[in-house]
DNA sequence: ATTTTTAATAGATATTGTCGATAGTTTTTA
DNA sequence: TAAAAACTATCGACAATATCTATTAAAAAT
């Protein structure tokens, strides 16, 4: 048994086909077909069920699947230790965020992360929370940026900063002549909200008290950005939520429509979240560090309340 | 990286020694070396320090060490899932077993076991507490049979059965009349003990309400074998205390000087004990049921205290 | 100073991981 | 239904490498 015998193991239980598992792990498919067969012939078992298509996995074989990946994954660990001592911060590392943050935060520390650690491939991915969860689940990212708490067994989160919600709401609108807004004044029905899947909609929904009549609004109009909620409510369609550092890169004649909660302000909480086994923590930690030191200056609100990010 | 090269690092750093480590993998030396030599320049830091007599580990070197033996484990749990599938029950299987429970439980057990599971190669050690723990936690056993309760961090305990002491008294002691004992009558001083170094010592000291003058006995005889005990007791020396297991092979003459405790009667916690990371599992718990069957029958007590056989 | 112990090195050999080509299935498409 | 496509297993060849024996080099013990 050997850990390449492993890695080829997951691939092929990932991808459920062995062309591609052997094109993902940069190996001919006869090269991976034999050593599948050699570990299964080692072990006298058989892992995948090649009768079925797509291959299925056996019941021993999900055992051995779920234990290959830990012994992977501790494996990949050593090389971790030996970085850690070194100093050495590098490699590739990829990194998911969700839409709502993506756009406002990564452009404050992309460039000054890559210029501070040259030797960092960092991929970035823009993904919901759900499939963010998921794919550091089974090492696809090795960290995400996204509102907690979370409150996942396998995920530990670093929280980064905490964001306020501010009012969007027009002249025209009920609320226009409000100085201040309180989360009693809100009302579901005439708030814009984004697409399903989007955990600032589901924070947003949580923070209005009777979310008695989703669904019954008038028109369905969901948008995957806040400048067309914006635009939305400049139309009369209503009023919105925005995060505080989208407020940020709004024009004066819309910035004038701006209006913040009374403190304690309700507000996300945004981590950075990764997997418990701490693979490649080098990385996280000096991205923390880079995050954390540029947040600090734009970014500093004491009384806050965090909403859950969590569709109840 | 492969798991052979994890292996004989760990065996270098067991052994501290190529040539040993090698004949102990069972490859050549320069086999050994040169495959060491190979993760070194592939993780390009040296893991061990050549300079030295004998042969030291560096500071990286002690923390790949500790992750080796993580994967390696791991690695071996795979063979341990396939044969828990199988149902197969066999192969090398290491005990340990303290000096006061081997000659009385290991006759009544091994038969019966190997009898059973005709495919394990039963091999037992006997050790004092200390070793045994020592050896479970860098696997030189795969499990033992000691008295607990232990509170080991990485070591898990299942019980097997509850044996009360009882007291070997001859009639011209000081307590030779009673009809049964309590711990309160007990006085360390004239209690003849083993050896230091033995967990029942330790058990009677914790029992003995006042160790205050251990050490300032007449005499300073303590044996290894409570048969010397009880002929010391004989010679009027003092009296001893005995598990119950070992009361049954008294002959007549000497079984009338046996004196019970009241309920509850002090006992020891005898508990198969075992790494937490549960390899061989199966053998472990086919032992388990093998002994808890046969000792259900011998001893069956239930109001018991149990008494610690740790030395405060 | 000599012997012994121990690790590294060199060259030879056997093993094995990998590739390209191909054959045998099953599934999909026409 | 026939043909094409997709997919895995098998075969022979090649290259990488794990291992061995023999030897050298260095350190420790005598």
């Amino acid at each position: 048994m050997t850990i390449t015998q492993l890695q080829y193991v997951l691939a092929v239980a990932e991808y459920r086909n062995f062309t591609l598992a052997a094109q993902k792990s940069f190996v001919t498919q006869p090269t991976l077909s034999m050593q599948v067969q050699k570990l299964e012939d080692e072990l006298d078992v058989l892992i995948f069920d090649r009768g079925k298509k797509p291959i299925a996995v056996t019941e021993v074989g999900k055992k051995i699947v779920a234990q290959a990946k830990n012994i992977v994954n501790e494996a990949s660990r050593i090389t971790d230790i030996v970085d850690q001592e070194k100093g050495f911060i590098g490699g590739d590392y990829t990194l998911g965020i969700i839409p709502t943050i993506m756009p406002t935060l990564l452009p404050m520390f992309l460039k000054t992360f890559i210029k501070k650690y040259p030797k960092v491939n960092l991929i970035i991915r823009e993904q919901s929370t759900e499939s963010l969860i998921r794919n550091i689940q089974d090492g696809h990212l090795d960290a995400a940026i996204a509102a907690t708490p979370l409150e996942i067994e396998f995920i530990k989160e670093r929280p980064l900063y905490y964001e306020p919600f501010v009012g969007y709401v027009p002249k025209s609108h009920r609320l226009g002549d409000f100085k201040t807004l309180s989360p009693e004044d809100l009302d579901v029905s005439d708030v814009l909200l984004l697409q399903d899947g989007h955990c600032f909609r589901d924070g947003v929904i949580n923070l209005c008290k009777a979310p008695k009549e989703i669904g019954k609004e008038h028109f369905q109009l969901q948008s995957g950005s806040f400048e067309t909620l914006v635009n939305l409510a400049d139309e009369d369609m209503g009023m919105t939520l925005l995060p505080y550092l989208n407020t940020l890169e709004l024009d004066k004649s819309k910035s004038q429509n701006l209006k913040y909660f009374n403190n304690p302000s309700p507000a996300r909480e945004v981590s950075l979240i990764y997997h418990k086994s701490e693979l490649k923590i080098q990385i996280t930690e000096a991205l923390r560090d880079v995050i954390s030191a540029i947040v600090r200056g734009a970014i500093a609100f004491q009384d806050v309340k965090i909403i859950s990010p969590i569709s109840k």
